[in-house]
DNA sequence: TTTATATATCAATAATTTCTGATATATTTA
DNA sequence: TAAATATATCAGAAATTATTGATATATAAA
């Protein structure tokens, strides 16, 4: 996974600064599961989960997995797991980040 | 620096999620700086920067650096520079910082 | 002494994010 | 066939964050 942009970096940690959606890929690290599952493992309304899981899934903070699908035809229940990312907050990547990333012209 | 708690890491994602917020951590990178200073060379009205570094001063994520002091008195400006945090998101981590942190008693 | 520098706060608005409740649809299980 | 499982969306409300503009105060520089 390549954060070039600080734009990019921002949107990653605004998805992670938030309980529900720690705590979803805390419960998908162990173990795989469905929307709907893991709304009711998480005590939480269905199209919030919908809502905050197709946000970590956007950016690809999540991803869809096939497991225990079946066969014929596709597949009615879709796993979630956590991609593995690694981002490592310091002031020195912080900075990386907003060194003027656009050179002047000629 | 020690997150035990989840809430005090989703306090610090909150803080870092914003790029007001990224960028002056990027700049008091480069040199240790006042708020004054730092509102102008973001383009920044004072009270928006004031109140932006007390977010992150209240986290530990900046701290007040006496460089340049006068001396004979109390300083009259206030320098700060990013304290050396360091946090790394992996889903993981992030799995550790939610596993039952409570013990059921006894 | 006037202007620029500097800190500190606050009230009100603006913008964004989060959450709820509703709807539609389809499959699977009892 | 009725209930539970499952996905997908949306409109609106609620809550939180971010921003502006105002005020007060003080020091330092021109």
């Amino acid at each position: 996974m390549n954060v070039s942009e600080s734009k990019d970096m921002v949107k990653i940690l605004k998805a992670l600064a938030n309980p529900v959606r720690l705590r979803m890929i805390a419960s998908l690290c162990e173990k795989p599961k469905n929307v709907y599952a893991l709304a009711k493992e998480l005590n939480l309304p269905y199209p919030l989960a919908y809502l905050h899981l197709g946000g970590l899934k956007k950016l690809g903070l999540v991803k869809e997995v096939r497991e225990e699908k079946k066969v014929e035809g596709l597949p009615t229940v879709k796993y979630y797991a956590p991609s593995d990312f690694s981002f490592v907050l310091t002031p020195k990547n912080i900075q990386k980040l907003f060194q003027r990333k656009k050179e002047a012209v000629k």
